[in-house]
DNA sequence: TCATTATCTCAATGTCTGTTGAGATGTTGA
DNA sequence: TCAACATCTCAACAGACATTGAGATAATGA
């Protein structure tokens, strides 16, 4: 991940649109979800809208698509997310890893196999 | 963290001035850097877009501010950055800690305390 | 009080961005 | 091949944003 890839990271996250389809689509897991389906969620948001903000975030490297029949199947690269989170961080907290531990925690309970509710 | 806080963050990090601001912050530690020395290290910036970004990155949360004499120093807002990762990846994976596992380990490993060369 | 330094505020300008609607492309099943 | 469906592409418009330069505010030391 360089400055300029994280630069594009953050102007793709930085749209209530965009920002919710990552977050739909973090939650949805590895098996994605349909271009068509993500639009519903987004309160019905119209296809040339939704394919605009998709390509952006394709371009950001914040998705991938495969195609599926007619359906194009949409999902979160996470390991883009875990480079943007890492880029951002870097450097961070010169020997005092309490300032930067709360991240590491958060991160941590999320990825904790489910046992009950899980998220705060 | 609530959504219009992180689009207003998102927003904030989408600006190569302002992104190199925060990693310059992050990286400087909580006892955090002047204007004017953060605006000699953004390439000599004027200080009147130095005081535009940094005061776009207080409003966003990112940063906070205190003066110090005829200074004001702004530092990381560590909180927040890590209230932020977490808001990304909430709900992530889903059962499979394996797809944001990564996101965990880049993290951890910047908040050890330093032996010798830190990021990877 | 005055000069100097550090930073912020404001208005003007050019540029970028999101949305919309119409139409094109690709896929499926008959 | 045809009709139906899912998605993408394109041009136009309104609104938001970054930069600049001039001037205002605040703190310091003499």
């Amino acid at each position: 991940m360089d400055e300029k890839q994280a630069l594009d990271a953050f102007t793709a996250l930085s749209q209530e649109t965009r920002l919710r389809i990552v977050r739909f689509l973090v939650a949805a897991g590895p098996q994605g979800s349909a271009a068509g389906e993500i639009g519903q969620a987004m309160d019905g948001a119209s296809s040339s809208r939704m394919s605009f903000h998709l390509s952006h975030l394709e371009q950001a490297g914040l998705v991938i698509s495969r195609r599926e029949g007619r359906s194009i199947i949409y999902s979160a690269a996470y390991p883009a997310l875990s480079g943007l989170v890492e880029f951002l961080m870097r450097d961070c907290c010169q020997g005092h890893p309490e300032v930067c531990n709360p991240a590491v925690a958060a991160l941590s309970s999320c990825c904790e196999p489910a046992k009950g509710a899980s998220h705060a």
